[in-house]
Order: C-alpha cells, then structure tokens, then sequence
RNA sequence: GGAGGAAUGGCCGAGUGGUCGAAGGCGCGUGACUCGAAAUCACGUAUACGGCUUGCCGUAUCAAGGGUUCGAAUCCCUUUUCCUCCUCCA
C-alpha cells in the first residue's frame, strides 16, 4: 500500500504514475477526507487537554462545586467520543481506499496499457529445429498416457489434470531440482501452509481487489494463489535487524488460482490449471539493495532454465501488464516449439516497501539510530513446475515420440528417456 | 471441541480508579575514573502526530475493539494470540 501522506502530498505524480494501472480512485474525496481528519484531530487534542485540566482541579473542589463541574466535563467527554467516532471513521475510510491503489510503476517500466508494448530484455538459447513437425505437450502426454485431462475434468472439472506415472516421476524431480539448485545459491527452503488467513491475503495484496480470484474456504480462509502468500507473511508484524537482510527463501508449493476472466485462453493443454505446482524465491531487501536483488533474484530463475537448456527470453513489463502490488517486473518466457513463440514461466517482482506497510514487515536501520523503516519484498517464480515439464516434453521430443531427459535431470530421474 | 491461566517499553518485570508514558533491572548512549579496556559511578535513553518562540508545549499509544467514569494500564464486555490440562487426529 502506499503511504497516505505521501499519496497526499504528491498527488499529481501519484496521478499521472498510475495513469495506465487502472486505478479507479476518487482523489477529490481522499484530499477533503484528510483536511476533515485534520481538524477533528486539532479539536479532539485541545479539548481533552481541558477536560483533563478541569478533572484534576477538580478533586480539590467541595461537593456542590464538583457536581456543577461535573455535568460540564460530561458534556466535555460526549463531544470528546464524538470526534474519535468520526476521526476512526475516516481513518478506516482512507486506510481503506489506500488498499485499493495499485504500486506505483518503477521510472524504468514502460509507460503503456498491455502486454504489446514489454520490452526484450535479453534471449539466451537457439530454438531448436525439428525435422519433423513438433507436437504439442497434450499430444505428447495423451498418447504416451502419462497426462490425462479427460479424467481431470470428470473428477474435478475444466482444467484440471492427472499426472501419471513418468509425469509423476518428472515433476517431482523438477522441484527437487529447483529447490537444491536454489538452496545451493544461497536460498532456505520452506513448506508453507496452502490455506492463509484474510489478513496474509491482504498484506501481499491479493486482497481486497482480487478477491473473487481466490479459492476461498468456509471458514474465511483462502487457498494459496503462490507461495508468495505465506513466505512474505512469514515476517508480517515483525522487526527484522539489518544483519539478518538480505533474507532468501525458495519455497514449493501447490497453488490454487480460480482465473476468473480467463474462459477461453488457454483451454487446451496444462498451460492454464486451477491447480499447479511452483517453487518460488521470496527475498527481504533493504531499500538500498532491492534492484540488484531484483536483478540476481532473475538471474537465479534463468539458471534453472539455463540448466535444463530450454531457450528462454526476458521480458520487460509495461505499466499495464504488471500485477497489482508490482513495482517492475520481468517475465522469463520459454520456447514452445507447437505454439512456435515463447510462453510465460516465471514473473520476477520488486514490490519497494508496498507490501511491507501492508503486511508491516520493517527493520532497524542501521545508521539512523534506533529507527525503523519498511523492508523491500521481492519475489519470482523458479520456477512453474506443469510448464517446465511441459517445456521439456516439447523440446526435448523425438520424431517416435518419445521423451529425452535434460542432462541436469539424470541424478533425479535417473533414466536417459522420460517415456 | 471443553476447562483454566496469561498478554505492560528493544528485552525482563512492577503496577487493582487520579500525582503513571508507566518503578526496578538488563541492554544501549554520553561523561568521569584509566595509558587503554574491564569493573565502578553519574546522567540520559519509546514511537507517532500536531503547534509554535526549535526548545518546549499538547495529544495518542500498557494485545485489539467497545463500555462504565469527571478521570482507566488498572473495573466490565467482545475478539485475537500464547501457555497448561482434557478431547480429537496424520
């Protein structure tokens, strides 16, 4: 969330930043909503201080006095409640309105709507050329009956699907993959809880906006969208020292996403599922170091592809097409030989401190002494598992059908063919 | 799910209606002593917001929210979290 006096005292900037984030906010009222704020709070101060004034003095009077006074303080103290009624109002109202205000787009990000105007950063890879005609993953995985989608949707619906056997066995050995690789590079690994509490939600910013995105439970409580959810509200509330930033955890999880907006993209195959593994790299940064964690914390989602050898790309977002609590971010989009152009496999974001004041993650800085600032979150997929495997079986398939296993994959799989 | 106990500053811990933003200790800072350090002594040590004569004044904050009262860390209600015991369970 943005700070409200900042949002405030800024506002012009603040407008014109937000100009293609879609961001339905009444500024008018935010502006009349802080001057009412103001003057309830100058009033509240000065007439607690006579009340509080006249209550002591008061002790000392005899009884007719105290009782003349005392109906004057009562009135005193209805008023007092009043005001604080009022002023808890309007502090809800605008804590409330900041929930709904996007990031802010870093100066770097391009200044446009969608996803036409991402800028390429870099590709690393050649695309391999088949003499034959590539097929797709749900061909491949249908006919080698290891991916089964018609039973998917009997048992659970429209996108979802049966790992099987060799899938089964490839998936697994993708997160291990991914999660020793990372923990090599300096990463703790976590499990996290798959449900979270409204208040988690909130503070990575699923919520409010996004509601209606999210599986929720009966009892209030959400299935995790990415492990992004639980791991940056590992330290929600918590005073961290410097000594303990950078903080780096790689984290697996499944994640639950209902993609409501989303009918029609996608349909075919294990690109687009209600549920889907991913293992995802969290970090906590100070201010000063967040961009060239946000730029390792990329180069340490590429390694995974680089190792795999699956040709990659890195793309610049544009102010459209970012997440809601996004600052900047990049997208490693890999290769898919059937669709012939590259697809989305990791989204690598640099929050700032939005998250932070959300979720009221902060640490002591070290010079200033004994003051406290918001930390800088970061986080990026490394990366989707189902794609990955589906990378592999597309890149790595032969005219006969059959599946070869990336080298980096032996030791896991320990097999020189998937099927 | 049931019964009981607890929540106070960076940490520990006192405090059952006014003189309490809160004793005492630890930690931290400054100074004295010392060649230097340790030990010792002295003083200081929360955060946020507002005002102006920039040093003071004011307000808020004792888990959160509400109530009683002229006045609440203190009394009452609700919620949350933690601990102990029982129940259940992988």
């Amino acid at each position: 969330m943005l700070d409200v006096k900042y949002v405030l005292a800024n506002l012009d900037a603040v407008i014109e930043g937000l100009r293609f984030r879609n961001a339905k906010v009444d500024f008018d009222h935010l502006r009349a909503l802080s001057e009412e704020r103001r003057e309830k709070c100058v009033r509240y101060d000065n007439l607690r201080f006579e009340q509080r004034k006249a209550s002591d003095e008061m002790r000392k009077l005899d009884k007719a006095q105290a009782e003349a006074l005392r109906a004057q303080l009562k009135g005193m103290s209805a008023e007092l409640k009043e005001i604080d009624a009022r002023r808890s109002e309007i502090d809800a109202e605008l804590a409330q309105m900041m929930l709904y205000i996007p990031n802010i787009p870093d100066p770097e990000v391009p200044q446009a709507a969608d996803e036409s105007d991402n800028k390429e950063i870099r590709r690393w890879g050649t695309p391999k050329s088949f003499d034959f005609e590539p097929k797709s993953h749900d061909e491949l995985g249908e006919a080698a009956k290891i991916l089964d989608f018609e039973r998917g949707t009997k048992v659970s619906g429209a996108r979802f699907t049966f790992l099987m056997g060799a899938a089964v066995k490839m998936e697994l050995a993708l997160i291990q993959f991914m999660l020793d690789t990372h923990a090599s590079r300096g990463y703790k690994m976590v499990m996290p809880p798959y449900i979270v509490n409204r208040d988690s939600m909130t503070g990575t910013g699923q919520l409010p906006k996004f509601e209606f995105d999210a599986y929720k439970t009966n009892d209030d409580m959400f299935l995790i969208p990415t492990a992004e959810v639980p791991v940056t509200n590992l330290h929600r509330d918590e005073l961290l020292t410097p000594d303990q930033l950078p903080i780096k955890y790689c984290a697996y999880s499944a994640c639950f996403r209902l993609e409501a907006g989303s009918y029609g993209k996608d349909t075919r195959g294990m690109i687009r599922q209600h549920q889907f593994d991913k293992v995802e790299l969290v970090k906590f940064t100070t201010p000063e170091t967040s961009e060239a964690e946000h730029q390792a914390l990329v180069n340490d989602a590429e390694e995974i592809l680089k190792r795999l050898e699956l040709p990659y790309r890195v793309m610049l977002l544009s102010a459209g097409d970012m997440g809601f609590s996004a600052r900047k971010c990049y997208d490693l989009e890999v290769w898919l030989p059937s669709q012939n152009m590259y697809r989305e496999i990791s989204s690598c974001s640099n929050f700032g401190d939005y998250q932070a004041r959300r979720a009221n993650i902060r640490y002591r800085t070290p010079d200033a002494k004994e003051k406290t600032a918001f930390v800088h979150t970061l986080n990026g997929s490394g990366l989707a598992v189902g794609r990955t495997l589906i990378a592999i079986m597309e890149n790595y398939q032969e005219a006969d059908g059959r599946i070869r296993v990336p080298e980096a994959l032996r030791d896991y799989v320990k097999a020189d063919y998937l099927v």
